[in-house]
DNA sequence: GCATATTAGTTGCAATCGTAACTATCGATT
DNA sequence: AATCGATAGTTACGATTGCAACTAATATGC
């Protein structure tokens, strides 16, 4: 411990960071082998399929915590595989609403099968206390989230 | 939610991520626009200065879940920086030992003064309730990326 | 004690990323 | 309706990244 009382292993965006790397790259390297499949590939497929409504690309960006241009590309790559369609709003040309294609939804269905057993997998390994403690936790911070956007957003 | 009952929302690594994301980058506006610092770099500082003794690269790698190669150019960043020094190991010449300066002690010591307050404004917006399960809840992971380790180096 | 496998750390290179600038469109103001 | 500011999404480009290959040193097997 420093001289100060800091504690890293206490400092939250270090802590959340790490486990969360580690959780991630887990699972990424088991899409990615199967369906070459990049993170925000899976990311933006994932937003899409999890919601059964058409997004926006800035949607999908708001769901997944992903930069727009990572959502721009991401979504290039998956209409390339003809696994998401898009079409544009009526009212408003510069919205793109974007939908998977059967083989997309597919896809998904597919991946979310992985990550079903992989989640199987991390819940039996933090047991049930843990996993509970932690979607307390978690939704306390998706709370804290969702407070300083408003507030950012009231600040303009 | 889909068809086949899987929910995304619930999905560990997704949700961890998007916590995680959002939650570092807001630090790291700080520490970058004060110092120019990436966050390689922040975190190899973290790690060497939250423990006062000597580390080697790969510690720091495993302390903060970077893979070697960003530790590597980050160290040569603090380096060149002169925050840190390098000694080689006497008995094994492989190792180097990093070692903060005084100079990277006292950029630590402002950087986690920066931290803390940050560390309190989410600790007022999450709660203490929120922040106490959260505290588990990461703890129970941490053993189950620990267990998830031993079992690796085992299979080898 | 020599060959082989491992490990620590670095680096070349191709791929990925984020910033900033851009296009296109919409909404508001006058 | 002309102008200005804001928003959705794309893209050029420099910076960052990770994989794989590398160097150098140590450990292991025979």
């Amino acid at each position: 411990m420093a001289a100060d009382g800091f504690e890293l292993n206490a400092f939250l965006p270090y802590r959340l960071n790490r486990a969360a790397e580690f959780v991630a790259l887990r699972f990424a390297a088991q899409y990615k082998a199967r369906y070459q499949l990049t993170r925000p590939e899976w990311r933006t497929l994932a937003a899409l399929g999890s919601t059964n409504r058409p997004m926006t690309a800035t949607e999908v960006g708001a769901h997944s915590a992903m930069h727009k241009t990572k959502v721009s590309r991401a979504v290039a790559a998956l209409e390339a595989r003809r696994w998401l369609t898009r079409s544009e709003d009526e009212g408003d040309r510069r919205l793109e609403h974007l939908q998977l294609t059967k083989a997309g939804a597919g896809a998904y269905g597919e991946l979310t099968a992985l990550a079903a057993s992989y989640q199987a997998e991390l819940d039996a390994l933090i047991g049930p206390t843990g996993m509970q403690a932690l979607a307390v936790g978690l939704h306390a911070v998706e709370r804290a989230i969702g407070k300083i956007e408003r507030r950012a957003a009231r600040e303009m």
